[in-house]
DNA sequence: TTGAAAGCGCTAACAA
DNA sequence: TTGTTAGCGCTTTCAA
């Protein structure tokens, strides 16, 4: 059925299309009973003006910037989303904020539905798609729409604009410590597949201690807890280097619901500093990523592309993580 | 400067409109070099269609639901907005986010910006702004748009509907819990001022212990922690009941700072669940706010209102709050 | 107080 | 292969 348009209204109330539009403009220029008919009308049709329609087509529209993340309910993204909100209000530009739920197709149409609402500016944490560079994103460089990545794409080809961290060195310096710390059997709780992030870490965890056992657990308290549980059933080792802070807490609940103690029995290493990991039982042992740092800076190149009228050249800015060394780690 | 149009792409490279938008939706039947040389002009004119015009007007487009929360920066927010969008996928619903980062002006703009980018219906979690009912939310039900508000506001005379859970009666049952466990000196750390869900969980508390101690804290880790070292210094209680789990986090941890065990020196209730809680070294006794649930609910009311075609009525909807009992209370 | 008509930026059909 | 033109739903003059 066709979307009730201004001009169903007018019939159906015998006005003309430019009473009708006075009315939804609340101009007082339309007799009482002309506006209550017309009015009913609207609600009985269900009718639901086309906001492209009214501001006129090409008028100055309220800026805005879409983010797309992969996982909302993760505190590291909302930390990132803070940051380019923050950034973004600074500029006056709005966030349009949708989430992927770490599944390709939806990141897509995530994507195509911001271009549709007219976003003048985005910035992705994109899946780690391998293959091509997707469609997508030729798509918003066709239509001149910049966008930045937050963790960059491994065969990233693209011109896109970058802001990461460095997250080989974070692990390696979250591995060294361990290993300083006298620590010989360790066990590397990694990442989802087909996550940057993951596999550069692990890669840092590999450069340190070439002979570490990987585990795949995943991203979240639940398969910290599961991998622990399941995957490291029986099995000898002194040290954990987590994937992030989520996966280690679940790590660290599921040694103490088996009578091991941290970091007595076994020391655990996270990666984020989300806000919690401070605020634990015993305080985690992290890598600290300037979360909000990342979202602001995305969000400043986004801008500065925007506003910019030369081509502007991609960025790519790699910021530091840092080792923060809290009581769950310690000497062997 | 006015946004640069097709027309003006056209004029510059000496073709007609028609031909600029040809390129711009990728036919082949435009000759390379005038392609390129469109391209050219595109690029450095730095044009971006409005893509409002470009889909014809008022021709079917993806459906969204918007959804503006006090703050993304809470575990608490990650559940709604998952629950949300799950529901909204089964209907093909799209969902679209925006924070008001507690800002009552922040969220009159959201709302404006949203109904701009021409959403279907709407989910809040609206500011608590004694007086009148803001004008933001009569353009909503002007414009024929469904809104769904989650908690609802007190002195709520709009028609809007409300998914919402009884936040008296839980904190109730928290304080209860503490009461028959035979603590007589409670103490209760409010939520913020102007939170709907604050006064009523603290009016659910006084009525289970009139003579409770009533503390305002906040809504964060930072809070709990800040209120118990700063306001608590030197006060004599063996019972906390705090207006949400990170509250009681942070106040946790400001304890054990001071030497203090949970629970063998003070018992500890939160509120929300928040998945970390039951992760946590002393995993904590909260109130379960069902809170996917509520995310599911707000949306699939709102898809429901937009769908009907009758001026379907309001609906309010009050999901239990269960408490759960772990280990960060016992008994006196 | 209401109606008629031009025009917003773009697409699509058709003509050249 | 390119140009011309009608219209998408609405607002905004201007005329009646």
């Amino acid at each position: 059925m066709r979307r009730k348009t201004i001009k169903d209204v007018a019939q159906e109330a015998g006005v003309s299309i430019g009473t009708v539009s006075a009315v939804l403009n609340r101009r007082d220029s339309v007799r009482l009973v002309t506006r209550k008919r017309v009015l009913k009308i609207m609600d009985s049709l269900n009718y639901r003006p086309v906001e492209a329609a009214r501001r006129r087509l090409g008028s100055p529209r309220e800026k805005t910037l879409g983010l797309v993340v992969k996982e909302i309910h993760n505190p590291y993204f909302a930390d990132i989303i803070v940051g380019a909100q923050e950034e973004a209000r600074k500029h006056d530009f709005r966030l349009l904020v949708m989430s992927s739920e770490q599944v390709f197709s939806r990141e897509v149409d995530a994507v195509r539905v911001l271009v549709a609402k007219d976003i003048d500016g985005l910035i992705i944490n994109p899946l780690l798609e391998l293959g091509t560079l997707s469609s997508h994103f030729q798509d918003l460089e066709a239509n001149n729409i910049p966008f930045v990545m937050i963790e960059g794409l491994s065969g990233d080809v693209s011109t896109a604009s970058v802001v990461d961290i460095d997250n080989e060195r974070g692990a390696f310096d979250a591995t060294m410590h361990l290993l300083e710390a006298g620590h010989t059997e360790l066990v590397h709780l990694a990442g989802p597949k087909y996550s940057q992030h993951s596999s550069e870490r692990s890669a840092g965890v590999l450069r340190a201690a070439p002979g570490a056992r990987i585990v795949h657990a995943g991203a979240t308290l639940e398969d910290g807890f599961n991998a622990v549980r399941d995957q490291l059933k029986g099995c000898s080792f002194t040290a954990l280097v987590c994937y992030n802070d989520l996966v280690a807490i679940g790590a660290m609940r599921q040694l103490m619901d088996q009578g091991l103690l941290v970091p007595k029995d076994v020391s655990i290493v996270g990666f984020d500093d989300i806000d919690v990991a401070s605020y634990l039982g015993v305080p985690l042992t992290t890598v600290r990523i300037p979360k909000r740092e990342m979202g602001r800076q995305a969000a400043a190149i986004a801008i500065e592309q925007i506003h910019s009228t030369e081509d502007s050249k991609s960025r790519r800015i790699l910021l530091d993580a840092e080792l923060i060394v809290r009581s769950s780690t310690r000497k062997r």
